[in-house]
DNA sequence: TCCATTTAGGGTGTTTTACCCGTATTGATC
DNA sequence: GATCAATACGGGTAAAACACCCTAAATGGA
């Protein structure tokens, strides 16, 4: 009995032609393939049985890879979920980690590798990157540094806007909350970002990727 | 006779399964897996026959698709070029077909599609994505907008600066010319980029890769 | 239930920004 | 040698943005 695989990644030439790939080894079978979080939700649903794993995208739009681990470690706890990302940042990797990924694959790793690591990921539960791709160390770390710097729903909504031409008056009124409320939030992202001015918001935002351009 | 056709991306994983997936192609072959564009040139020179097409990713590290693919068509004019991305940036659009491409896919793209455009490639000498991937007419208003759009190396600077949580009074001492320069110098910049005000500045200097974070 | 934290709201004065008016100098073109 | 464009500089004003003062309601554990 084959391994059934579920893969979900926006680039569907990747998508596919992965699929393919993981088709070729000996015992694995790939029974689902989605192109975001929200059509692995429909996709898982109607299948018979769900898939043994699922490989996730972590930049996806529509739903994201985060979201969507932290779904399926939810509702199907017994699924085993690998990140697959071309991206290697920090805060990605402790996202998918902390949503329930039991291992964590950057994109530029070798068929073979992968192949093993999936094996291993289907018999020990986990794998761990041997070649050093993943520093877990300073993962540690910088989630300790991280920890108090706690974002509101509000404070990322607003910093969102804070990052156009809009006044704050403006804001203000998209938000449905008062002028000085708003000022509230600006001095809280002040105080945690350590800057002193609007521009100085906008940076940071931008270097710690919690706004999209 | 199959078309050669040789691959470049630092995505191991996606290099491999496109290659597969275009093994599969009836009228394709691959002959070249290369992970960035130094990588293909020694590839390309050891080569007997050069490859007809190469698909080539903008976003590589030690030498881009952008450099790349200058030096394929400096070097192999015959070659036809396409871009393979997934970053749908007017900027690098614009940049990889300036360096000689012929097309430019988007990673997302079905591989129905991609087999299609093969085609038209190999046939026609160039591919234009139907479905509406990208918008040629944007991208030519977007390069007609910024031909007059130079910036002066001392615009430049004050980007630079304006980039901080610096006063104008701040910058203008640290440029050695007086405050209403440095109006000037905004003054000209809110025109250029079509905003009005410091926070609009800095997202267009940020959009624009025109300052260094 | 109470205490603490968070979230929302208000007033007020200073600094910074955005935009208006203008002039002087340079250097290239006609 | 006059004209024109580009660059640097100057004053003034209104509106943002910023800083620092404060209170009240809601939330959420101990």
């Amino acid at each position: 009995m084959k391994v059934s695989i579920a893969i979900v990644d926006d680039h569907q030439l990747f998508l596919r032609s992965l699929a393919l790939m993981l088709s070729g080894f000996d015992h694995y079978a790939v029974t689902i393939e989605a192109l975001n979080g929200k059509d692995l939700q429909q996709k898982i649903k109607i299948a018979a049985v769900p898939p043994q794993i699922i490989l996730i995208d972590v930049n996806m739009p529509v739903m994201d890879g985060m979201e969507t681990t932290a779904w399926v470690h939810k509702n199907y706890p017994g699924i085993k979920l690998v990140a697959l990302s071309v991206n290697d940042s920090d805060k990605a990797i402790i996202g998918m980690i902390r949503a329930g990924c039991c291992a964590y694959l950057l994109k530029d790793i070798h068929p073979v590798e992968l192949e093993k690591a999936l094996d291993e990921i289907h018999n020990k539960g986990f794998y761990n990157a041997d070649a050093g791709n993943i520093n877990y160390r300073r993962l540690m770390m910088y989630e300790d540094k991280n920890d108090p710097l706690y974002i509101t729903e509000k404070e990322k909504q607003f910093l969102q806007f804070a990052c156009t031409e809009m006044s704050y008056k403006q804001i203000a009124d998209l938000m449905s909350v008062a002028e000085r409320t708003i000022d509230g939030y600006r001095d809280s992202l002040f105080l945690k970002f350590g800057v002193h001015s609007r521009v100085g918001l906008v940076l940071e935002a931008i270097k710690r990727e919690l706004v999209r351009l």
